[in-house]
DNA sequence: CGATTAACCTGGAAGC
DNA sequence: TGCTTCCAGGTTAATC
């Protein structure tokens, strides 16, 4: 489950039942995701303690207490399940939660932790998320951190800063906008949104999103992701499960997945059109 | 260098 | 009912 509003939804989610627990067993089911898991993962995380769930652009950041950081990225369908372990038989205050698990559950972490034994389960179908350990004090020269851009929703973010980050760039500035090396944490989804708020269209070349159009630009993207995170993050299917990211920010989609509707502000269609092998949704009329 | 395309993988929905 | 095709919230490797 994607974006930053989601992934922060899910960090929010972890984090009470994570942060200050020991990790006393990892069930490893096959030896990748998308990328092989890291030399040693189990033994690495056996016996450690999460001192803190955090984040970083779509990347979920488990700091232990060995020194290094568990990476977790969701790809399209990462998803935890939440359970209390069953120790002594006693139905566990999760259960009501428990459906049918289905087939890929890939990495099972048993902790010990506030609110006592708990099974953390991650499950991706198709399993374009990968895990990974990085030495904490070096997450920022990582490759996964190195190049990313600013994270929209800091002080660092600025209408100023994003017209710089797109300077020179003839892509169109949908497309610009999903390059994490521009801005960090933005999808489909969002980018859609916040260039509609803007009144921006999706086929404008990013370099020319400068002076007005990148001072509306930039709030609206931090104004949809914050309005996003409020709302849990967008749930575009049904999950069962303890995953904190039963979100309902779809309700508030202005154009994504959209096509053929009334634009809420000029009852003109919404169009849907492909960039670079994805959809992108917009009004044409509301969109310069 | 930037821009475009294919590829990774599974499953649900739509079309015939 | 069954088969085929398309599509999906992300990234990356390989081209041009």
């Amino acid at each position: 489950m994607p974006e930053l509003p989601e992934v922060e939804t899910v960090r929010r989610g972890l984090a009470p039942v994570m942060e200050g627990a020991r990790i006393l067993r990892v069930e490893l089911r096959r030896a990748d995701l998308r990328f092989p898991f890291p030399d040693s993962f189990v033994n690495r995380l056996t016996g450690w303690r999460i001192a803190a769930a955090d984040r970083r652009a779509k990347y979920l950041l488990f700091h232990l207490t060995s020194g290094e950081t568990l990476i977790i990225h969701l790809g399209m369908t990462g998803r935890f399940i939440v359970e209390a372990e069953e120790l002594d038989g006693k139905p566990g205050a999760f259960d009501h939660l428990l459906t049918n698990i289905p087939a890929h559950d890939h990495v099972v972490f048993h902790i010990d932790g506030p609110d006592g034994v708990a099974k953390v389960t991650y499950n991706d179908v198709r399993r374009f998320g990968f895990m990974d350990l990085i030495e904490t004090d070096k997450l920022a020269d990582s490759t996964h951190f190195a190049e990313m851009g600013p994270e929209p929703l800091t002080n660092s973010f600025s209408g100023a800063s994003l017209s710089d980050a797109l300077h020179g760039r003839n892509a169109p500035v949908k497309q610009a906008l999903l390059d994490q090396r521009v801005i960090a944490g933005l999808g489909n989804i969002y980018v859609c949104e916040a260039l509609h708020r803007a009144g921006i269209s999706p086929k404008r070349k990013a370099k020319s999103v400068v002076g007005k159009r990148a001072e509306r630009l930039a709030p609206a993207i931090r104004d949809i992701l914050t309005e996003a995170i409020r709302a849990g993050g967008s749930t575009l299917k049904d999950y069962a499960g303890a995953d904190g990211a039963l979100g309902y920010f779809q309700h508030d989609f202005k154009v994504y997945d959209r096509a053929g509707q009334e634009c809420g502000a000029c009852s003109q269609p919404i169009k849907r059109i492909v960039q670079s092998g994805r959809s992108t949704f917009y009004c044409s009329s509301c969109q310069r």
